[in-house]
DNA sequence: CTGAAAGCGCTTACAG
DNA sequence: CTGAAAGCGCTTACAG
């Protein structure tokens, strides 16, 4: 026997139109009618069904969630956050990563152009042109996370990466005294990168160290290169005291490299990284590292996209978050 | 402007029912009208709303997956291999996952009753007496993955952890000629772990290995509980040659004890775990283990699903797959 | 406080 | 091959 809004109406000796309103409980119903329509519900076990409530008001309460790939424990994380927020919202979230056969752009236009979100949370690691012109044509709000600069018109929720380098790099020089430190770089087209290497050669010129050609060394975000980042630096002209690693992978790399080169760290060089990765606390001594808060990304994006939604109004905001310093035993504190 | 099927229809000189077939692509439209329909459609970006799509069809092509919990690589992969074959079939996914504020029970109920997905893949650590009725209950489909033996008329994916963990304590016997083997246990009620356990007594015994009370010490699956069983075994009276841990994270806990006490992994002894996580990678050496292929766990408990809310037959189905031995180095290999 | 009725954007059996 | 119309299960402005 199917329960729909009929089926307790009749039961209930109202209208459909009565029984609605108790469920969406913003109209006045008289007290009794509303206890009797709630009794019969539950009898009949009856649900409103969100389909046919989101036809009608045309909003669905469900905000999509892009990701540029499912995998890795930074973009759990994220789920985790829009989850939770979207939780204590009632909202409901539909994930979708992008993988090989699927690119962010068709998924972006599936959620805009039908009418099965209210609004999107988008990670994208880059916007070509053709993304920007579906985002601008738009009529449901994106926020981002962790865009670059050039989306001026809209909701970015980001990390402070500038900064939050710049902190790793002044607890060398401050708390440790070193002014030979090695920094190993992210991609260089890599907006995070970009970033935490400017953070990098700000501590050092506001504390006045030379910079030295000698202890910077490129890398690709991987084990592998700062493996090998680390071995080009403890071998080059200039030994550094220190080898700052802009992202925690490139670090992980690095301990391996040292243990095989039978370095000690930190007694023989200090290291530090970025991001926190859960690896981290396993590693021995553990790194010393700026905390990305993932879960807070996500949770602020789910926030400003509801209250964008509810309010209908655009608004316009950078959200940086601080990615604070988490100090182990590589950098020798401890 | 809104685009829906009415202004299509009136642009391209149709019915909306015409609209409707070339979208559906089932129905035979002449391929003039459908190519001019396209046309129009294109130009006016129109996409069919799946909403109203879902609520006239009474099907949403869209699965709801409820997981105990959002954090963790485990279930991590399991999204992914969930949104992987969910998007080979053109569906969508809503994840959910318990917190401390909702439970697996609401959000099952709240699955089922609405119209809001065709069914749903159910990870529940275990399964109570009230939930066991609203799944008895349940007009939608459920598949379950990782569950334990009581479901016998649901499909229900999990891994075999009773054969792999043999395996891995064959591999210990039969390659490396060990016989005094110690066990650290995972948690008395986790269905994986008692599996794991049965493992290790019956490869001893095919192998007539008495069993040794002595070398068997319970954990709870944690790094802490890893750490202090292999303490305490290696510390008792009778000396292991090898460890094998019902879990990884465990397994971690052996190398950061045996770190402190300057213990060799695996010139002293040797070691293996269960899962293949990610950090197995990073120890040093590679820790031996057994693979638990979370991401097709995912994958077939979707496939299952659609394939039995599509065919709409009730199917009974227990797919049980292995967990391939991973030799790296902490076994004595390499 | 309550009901009749139109409407949300589709699908599909029926008729032609 | 195509269209008119009923229907999917709700919401809500309007009238009372």
């Amino acid at each position: 026997m199917k329960i729909d809004i009929k089926e307790v109406a009749k039961r209930a000796g109202v209208s459909i139109a009565t029984v609605s309103r108790v469920f969406s409980n913003s109209d006045a119903v008289k007290p009794e009618t509303k206890a009797k329509v709630l009794k019969i519900s539950r009898q009949l076990n009856y649900v409103p069904n969100p389909i046919a409530r989101s036809l009608s008001k045309q909003s669905t309460e469900t905000i999509g969630v892009i990701l540029p790939d499912l995998a890795g424990e930074f973009f759990m994380e994220i789920i985790h956050g829009i989850d939770e927020a979207a939780y204590k919202h009632n909202w409901f979230v539909i994930v979708s990563s992008s993988h090989s056969k699927r690119n962010i752009l068709e998924t972006l236009v599936e959620f805009m152009g039908s009418g099965r979100v209210d609004g999107v949370v988008l990670m994208a690691p880059q916007i070509d042109e053709r993304m920007n012109e579906i985002i601008k044509k738009s009529r449901r709000p994106i926020v981002f996370i962790n865009a670059g600069n050039e989306l001026k018109d809209f909701v970015n929720v980001k990390i402070d990466n500038f900064n939050s380098a710049y902190n790793v790099v002044e607890h060398f020089i401050k708390k440790h005294k070193f002014n030979k430190i090695g920094f190993v770089e992210g991609p260089s087209n890599n907006f995070d990168a970009i970033e935490r290497a400017k953070g990098y050669y700000k501590a050092l010129a506001d504390n006045k160290i030379k910079i030295n050609g000698e202890l910077v060394h490129s890398g690709e975000f991987t084990v592998e290169s700062g493996y090998s980042g680390f071995k080009t630096l403890i071998q080059g002209k200039v030994k550094p005291e220190a080898i700052f690693f802009a992202n925690d992978m490139m670090a992980v790399g690095a301990y391996q490299a040292a243990k095989e080169m039978n370095i000690n760290i930190p007694a023989d060089i200090a290291i530090a990284g970025f991001d926190d990765i859960i690896l981290d606390q396993f590693l021995v001594p553990r790194l010393t590292t700026a905390h990305v808060p993932t879960l807070d990304l996500g949770s602020k994006a789910v926030t400003h996209l509801i209250d964008i939604i509810k309010k209908k109004k655009k608004k316009t905001l950078m959200e940086i978050l601080p990615a604070n310093l988490v100090v182990g035993g590589s950098c020798g504190c401890k």
